[in-house]
DNA sequence: TTAGGGTTAG
């Protein structure tokens, strides 16, 4: 009697706390074999994911005399389902030294994560206990050792995992479908589409997402249209096909005609409006959102530091943490990123506190972004330490450095870490080079810096504007204006603004009337507001003496600041 | 089985 009330109880409970109630209860009276129904119904509860139901459920199985391979199936099917894909893998092996046979949910939600992972040496292991306890006639985990071995690029074994399949279902089909599509093998990935008996939504997701990643959206759209029913994904492919085009308008298009948008289709906008840098927009979705996710405002952030609102992104995130949402790893790369913007170094310790209070692990973008936040600030030993702890040093952390390097003029640290990077085949890039020249610049290393522009070359890399215009700072500074005049004149594209005003401050520097008028002169037909420029070239006409020509460029600006204010009240009244 | 969030410059 008391079992099947225990049993109508627990199928009913809706929240952690009322299963942690009955499961007292279970305990008291003796009833430990309904645990089982209570691991499953606590995991069935939670929507969203929650590490104390983890840890909760986790206390449990180690607590069964009994093993209970249904019970820790949940678990892993639970970690599986909400995307921790290592943790799903980690439980899986301590089910496994607990001497617990796994089931065939197991197997297959363990399966999804080694390929989400590319964990292909557990992958395998698994492939061959699934072969040991027989489960390798059970479609679904055969449809998984086809999706193992497609994700991660073995497209052979994929084939024979599928031909093995007695009973082919669709996800069958489609998973090899997805082995040919990540191999590259476009011809043949057509053919299995075409003999896909039963086509379902996702095998025609697959096929349209091939082509939209590549770009190719005319058969990305035609096959759209051509399919016979939708589903947001579908959507949502397309709409991410157009993003990467940078063809925002098409993309809005069908993002507002789209019947049923989803989370991800507002996420896919908001990111494309980032990439293009339309703030504008993408606040204006963010602001019509109704229920806002971590996801949601983990892309409106990072809109905010990659076009250079870093207090909007940490308005933003303050936000966040008032509404409860936790941020993770992710987050918090981007938070770091707008404070290192605006020079705040004391947020790296924040955010270490932070991360270790909530059990969040620092990763290697973290740390890059944290490397660069205290390079900024000059606290050279914790960087360098976050460095030396990276599980693996990329372009981008060795760039960050450098530039922290640059900015503090450590040319011997710069070149030291550049050489470093050589060294072990990481190759530069425009950053690095970047880094590493106004290192030189800021040291007055005219000759170096020179030997390093010239070397870019030998990287396959074409200097930037901005790399000529730190050289023509680094010459002029040097009193080589000369030389960096006729830099400028070899430029392969259009100098801006910023090239010709290294050439303007040096002048001043100098007190050289011929360039600095030169340089002036273009400055000011680049830039809407002249003001600074001219003033540069009125202090360099007084430094030798031409008083005249100094109260001529005065006046001239006054004249020019008086229209911009007459302009600027004629557009207030 | 398909679709969404991150790090270095300007």
């Amino acid at each position: 009697m008391l079992d099947s009330k225990l049993r109508f109880f627990l199928q009913r409970c809706v929240v952690l706390g009322q299963t942690k109630q009955v499961h007292a209860q279970l305990v008291v009276n003796g009833f430990n074999h309904l645990e089982p129904v209570l691991v499953h119904q606590t995991l069935q509860l939670t929507k969203e994911f929650s590490r104390n139901v983890v840890y909760y459920v986790k206390r449990i199985l180690k607590g069964f005399n009994g093993l209970d391979s249904f019970s820790w199936g949940c678990l892993v099917r639970f970690l599986s389902q909400h995307r921790k894909f290592k943790e799903t893998v980690s439980v899986y092996i301590e089910m496994h030294n607990s001497g617990v046979p796994p089931s065939s949910h197991a197997i297959t939600s363990v399966l999804r994560a080694c390929g989400k992972i590319e964990n292909l040496i557990d992958g395998k292991l698994i492939h061959a206990q699934a072969l040991k306890s027989g489960f390798c006639g059970c479609v679904y985990v055969q449809t998984g050792l086809v999706g193992l071995y497609s994700r991660l690029g073995y497209i052979e074994m994929a084939k024979r995992a599928f031909d093995d399949i007695a009973e082919k279902n669709t996800v069958s089909w489609n998973s090899l479908l997805q082995g040919y599509l990540e191999s590259g093998n476009v011809y043949e990935a057509r053919r299995v589409f075409d003999k896909i008996p039963e086509k379902d939504v996702v095998s025609w997701n697959l096929i349209i997402s091939s082509y939209a990643k590549k770009g190719d959206m005319g058969n990305a759209c035609s096959l759209f249209l051509a399919m016979p029913l939708k589903s947001p994904a579908s959507w949502n492919i397309l709409i991410g096909g157009y993003v990467n085009c940078r063809e925002m308008k098409l993309a809005r298009t069908y993002f507002d005609t789209m019947p049923q948008k989803n989370t991800v289709s507002w996420i896919t906008m908001i990111s494309g409006y980032t990439k293009s840098g339309d703030v504008q927009s993408a606040e204006e979705l963010f602001k019509h959102m109704f229920k806002k996710d971590k996801l949601v405002y983990d892309a409106m952030i990072t809109c905010y530091a990659q076009n250079g609102k870093p207090k909007d992104a940490l308005k933003l995130f303050s936000q966040m943490l008032n509404s409860d949402i936790q941020p993770d790893e992710i987050t918090l790369s981007s938070v770091v990123s707008a404070n290192s913007q605006l020079g705040d170094i004391s947020f790296g310790t924040w955010v270490e506190s932070y991360v270790t209070e909530h059990g969040i692990k620092i990763d290697d973008l973290l740390s890059t972004s944290l490397i660069d936040l205290y390079m900024k600030g000059g606290d050279f030993a914790k960087a360098f330490k976050l460095l030396s702890n990276l599980n693996k040093k990329d372009t981008v952390s060795y760039s960050a450095m450098i530039m922290g390097c640059g900015i503090n003029g450590m040319a011997t640290e710069a070149n030291r870490f550049f050489r470093e990077m050589i060294k072990k085949k990481i190759p530069p890039n425009l950053v690095t080079f970047t880094g590493l020249l106004s290192a030189y610049s800021h040291s007055g290393l005219v000759q170096e810096g020179y030997e390093c522009f010239k070397s870019m070359k030998d990287y396959n890399l074409e200097p930037s504007a901005d790399h000529y215009g730190i050289m023509v700072d680094m010459l002029g500074r040097a009193g080589r204006l000369d030389e960096a005049y006729e830099l400028i004149k070899s430029m392969p594209m259009q100098p801006n603004a910023g090239v010709w005003g290294a050439l303007l401050l040096a002048s001043g520097l100098h007190n050289n009337v011929e360039f600095g008028e030169i340089a002036c002169s273009h400055c000011v037909e680049l830039e809407t507001d002249p003001t600074g420029y001219l003033s540069h070239l009125a202090n360099i006409y007084t430094s030798v003496g031409r008083w005249d020509d100094a109260r001529n460029v005065r006046d001239a600006m006054e004249e020019k600041k008086l229209r911009k204010t007459l302009a600027c009240s004629w557009v207030e009244t």
